[in-house]
DNA sequence: CGAATTGTTGAATAGCGTCAATCAAGGTGG
DNA sequence: CCACCTTGATTGACGCTATTCAACAATTCG
C-alpha cells in the first residue's frame, strides 16, 4: 500500500536557507546551537533529512506560548507540511547537519513522502497518548524512552535537549520536569551525569518502560 | 507540492468488513450506532469515504483506558496506516454509511493519498496543542468549535457524541465535561438541547472561539 | 415495575502550576 | 584573583483545578 508514491526530489544546489550558513559541499547545512531552518509563514518549498544532532519543530500560540511539536533525529525526515506555507518553526537543538530536497523533474533519487507523512502521522498519534495518558511522571517516562529509543544498545547517552524544551514539549513545566527526573532518580531508573543533568545512564530500562504503560 | 501524488484505488464491491452490513449496490457500507468497521490487529486492505454520519478511531492502551484519535464525519477520508496492520479500530458513532476503496490497477478514480494523510497529520497535530494547551474548559470549548465547523452556518446542530466519548477524546472525565458544558451554560454561550443533551444551540460562537485561544 | 444507561451535581483528595529561593557553572570586568 | 551577573536546574510552600467517589435525576428497556 506505500509502494510506488514516490515523487522525484533532487537536491537543492546553492541555496541559502532561513539565515543559515550556505550550502557545503555536498549541500548539506551545517548549524549551530538553536539557529533556525524555517519559519512559520515562509514558503515551503523543501523537505530535510537530518544527519547529524537534533531539530525541533514548533509552534506559538496565540497567547506567545511555544509548544514543540517534535524532535527530529540522525536518519529522520522533517519539513513536509499540508499546504505550502510554513505552519511551525523548525531549530536546531544542537550542532546539527541537514540536508534540504525540494521538487525537482531532473531529480537525483525518489523520495518517498507518502512514507514520511505517515510515519509523522504514527508519531503525532503516539504522543496524543503519551499526553493524554496524564501524569507528569508518565510523559517524562515516556519522552526518556523516545530519547532511549534513539541509542540502541547505549544505557548512556545525551538527551541534548534542556528542560524547558521538556516541558514545552510534553506540555508541563519545567519545575514539574526537574521534579519527575528526581523521582526517576530516587526510584534508581536512571542517574543523570553532566553539568546540565542531560546526560543518562538507564539503571532499570524494564521499570522505565513499565512506568510508560 | 501535493500534485501527481495520487494512485489508483477502486470502490471494493462484493466484500464484507469486520461483521458489518454487507455492500449495498452502490458499494457502500450502512452501519448502525457502534457497529465496528475494523479492528486492530486486522488487515488494513482498505480506506473509507463517509458518505453519512461519523466515525471514531481509538486505541486501548495496556491498562484498558479507551483513547480515542480521532472524529471522522461526512466527506472525510480515513482507514490509511502507515503498516499495513492496523493499529487502531473504527467504529460509527451513530447511523453511518462509508464506502471503502482498496488498492487496484483497474481502478475506477484516483486518490491522492498524500493529501489524506497529510490532512490527518494536521488534524492530528492541531488536536496536539488542544490538549496540551489544558484547562479542561478550554478542551471542550475547542471539541464545541470543532463540531461546529462541520455545520457552518447552522447554530444549532446534533453533536451524536456522548459525554463519555468527549471525555475519552480529550482525555478529560465525563464528570469534568459535564461540568464544562454547564459552565458554557452559564456564561449563556450555548443551550443544550434533545433528551441526552447533544443538541447544541450557539448563543455566542465569538464568545466559544475566544475561549480556545 | 425494576434495571440499565446517560448525564449532572456535590464533597474530598491528589497533583500540577505558580511564585520564590537556592545552587552550580561559566562569563566578564576590575 | 575576586566580585558580580547570568543561565539552567532544582527544591519548597501554597493554591487551584481536575479526578475520584458518591449520590441522584431522566430516560429506555426488559
Amino acid at each position: 500500500m506505500l509502494q510506488n508514491h514516490a515523487i522525484n526530489y533532487t537536491t537543492a544546489r546553492g541555496h541559502r536557507y532561513g539565515g543559515a550558513a550556505a550550502t557545503t559541499k555536498d549541500q548539506s547545512i551545517r548549524l549551530k546551537a538553536d539557529e533556525t531552518i524555517y519559519s512559520e509563514g515562509e514558503h515551503a518549498l523543501t523537505i530535510y533529512h537530518v544527519e547529524a544532532g537534533a531539530v525541533r519543530i514548533y509552534r506559538l500560540t496565540a497567547a506567545g506560548q511555544r509548544y514543540i511539536l517534535s524532535f527530529y533525529g540522525k536518519g529522520e525526515w522533517f519539513g513536509l507540511e499540508t499546504g505550502d506555507i510554513r505552519t511551525d518553526f523548525a531549530e536546531a537543538v544542537c550542532e546539527t547537519c541537514v540536508t534540504p530536497f525540494r521538487a525537482n523533474h531532473d531529480a537525483v533519487a525518489p523520495i518517498d513522502l507518502l512514507h514520511i507523512a505517515l510515519t509523522n502521522l504514527a508519531k503525532a498519534q503516539h504522543k496524543q497518548l503519551v499526553i493524554t495518558e496524564q501524569s507528569a511522571l508518565k510523559r517524562v517516562a515516556a519522552f526518556v524512552c523516545e530519547m532511549a529509543d534513539r541509542h540502541p544498545g547505549d544505557c548512556e547517552f545525551d538527551m541534548m535537549i534542556s528542560r524547558s524544551d521538556i516541558a514545552d514539549y510534553l506540555g508541563l513545566t519545567v519545575e514539574t520536569v526537574a521534579r519527575c527526573f528526581t523521582k526517576l532518580r530516587e526510584k534508581r531508573i536512571l542517574c543523570l551525569n553532566g553539568k546540565l543533568q542531560r546526560i543518562v545512564r538507564l539503571l532499570d530500562r524494564d521499570a522505565l518502560i513499565s512506568l510508560t504503560i
